[in-house]
DNA sequence: TGATCTTTTGTACGATAGTACAAATCACAT
DNA sequence: ATGTGATTTGTACTATCGTACAAAAGATCA
């Protein structure tokens, strides 16, 4: 009882485009936006040049594309766990349940196969550094949504911090978990092999009391105010 | 009494190399490796292409020289401070003083010009993001020393953490101080003004204070290892 | 001043980039 | 089977890339 496709449907025969998409991801995320070619996408896709013109028009439009892919499904998620999380009595587990919210969709948002969530996350991460101007502009868009959220949800569990704290400690909890999918071998070499850098599940896991630790730190202004140096000189 | 450069010696007039090196640096850093063709150094330097050719051989040899410039400087200020660290008493103040002289230098390693610190830090978070090839080899050189002896040290601060717990929150570290340099906008956005990103002194306290706390949270396997979930489904 | 070395300039070459477009091919409704 | 629209192919165009190299310009010292 599988309905047939219509010739109507724009996509009769939809392996080309998306394996043209999903070549483009690992490419483009591993590589970055410019070290790539059209013609290494089609090769490594099975598809001519021609072919990734016809069905994106234009190289940002393939881009364009792949976050568009992404974004709805990985929001709609973290929504998700998010309203979950708020839920969660204990603070401390609440806490811990909002962070989870934010990390565990960036490692595994399964709009397609296994993997994309990371694969998109890591294709952001080398964007987001790489200056990109398409993604710089869907990202301000689509994600500072999420981001306050997740800031605003965050202060809730810990109305004690001030919120400009909580702003640049989920910064860094973005430029960890960034960092976390761009070198994971990183890992693993200064562990001397104890540790998998690859291993979602263990990344997530250390992110997340890592994360949560950080976040419970005093405020900034009642540490130490007086402490903050100017900044050194290259003379001790 | 300025002795006078001999004829004998490379660099006579030392002004449009060092301009094409920092107009590289600037532009590399802001934008990828590959995103910036000689030509767009050369202008920004007001140089000659060919001067690029004619000082650095290849491009590949320009982000070289760059690296060359600051990674002695930088460590070895680096060097200078864990030691310092490591004879400060107090346990805590001695794991703060740590962190700091990790981050610290990274922001302000005034091999040159201010802000060349931060300059060359965004640089090697963008050339790590776009997994640059001499990045990578040089990095891996050069970089793993002084993240052992960081890593070392901490552990010694905190000798009930497993090893492979201070790598991770390392890891983490690295990953947000590079994140802070590459989009400090972001934290100005979301901030809405009450922070600026843009601040050194600002983003070195949070992020000492936001990393000493990450540091100190409880070993990982002592914490809940039974709450490890598989990496879950789309599926809520 | 003129010889010599260093640096800068200008130009050119081959390779490859993104993209356009006509021809060939394919899938399906009739 | 055949016509029709969707897709794929092949090829070509222009722009720009990294780099080479000869000539011009600048600096230094006998």
């Amino acid at each position: 009882m599988i309905r047939k496709p219509t010739s109507k449907e724009t996509a009769r025969k939809p392996n080309m485009r998306e394996a043209i998409l999903a070549a483009a991801e690992e490419l483009f995320a591993t590589n970055g936006f410019n070290a790539v070619s059209v013609r290494d996408i089609a090769h490594a896709a099975g598809a001519n040049p021609g072919s990734v013109t016809y069905h994106f028009k234009t190289k940002d439009g393939l881009l364009l594309e792949i976050y568009r892919r992404h974004c709805g499904p990985m929001n709609l998620r973290r929504s998700e766990l998010l309203a979950a999380a708020r839920r969660v009595r204990d603070l401390q587990d609440r806490l811990e349940a909002i962070v989870r919210a934010y990390v565990v969709p960036a490692f595994t948002s399964g709009s397609d196969l296994a993997g994309g969530g990371a694969r998109f996350t890591r294709l952001r991460a080398v964007m987001s550094a790489e200056g990109n101007e398409v993604a710089r502009k869907i990202i301000a868009q689509t994600f500072d949504d999420t981001s306050h959220a997740f800031i605003d949800a965050i202060h809730e569990s810990l109305p004690h911090i001030p919120r400009t704290d909580i702003v640049w400690r989920s910064h860094f909890l973005l430029g960890a978990l960034y960092y976390s999918l761009v070198t994971p071998e990183r890992v693993s070499r200064l562990s001397r092999g104890e540790a998998d850098g690859s291993d979602a599940a263990g990344a997530i896991e250390q992110l997340v009391q890592a994360t949560v630790a950080a976040l419970q730190a005093p405020a900034l202004d009642q540490v130490a105010p007086a402490r903050r140096r100017p900044v050194a000189s290259s003379k001790t």
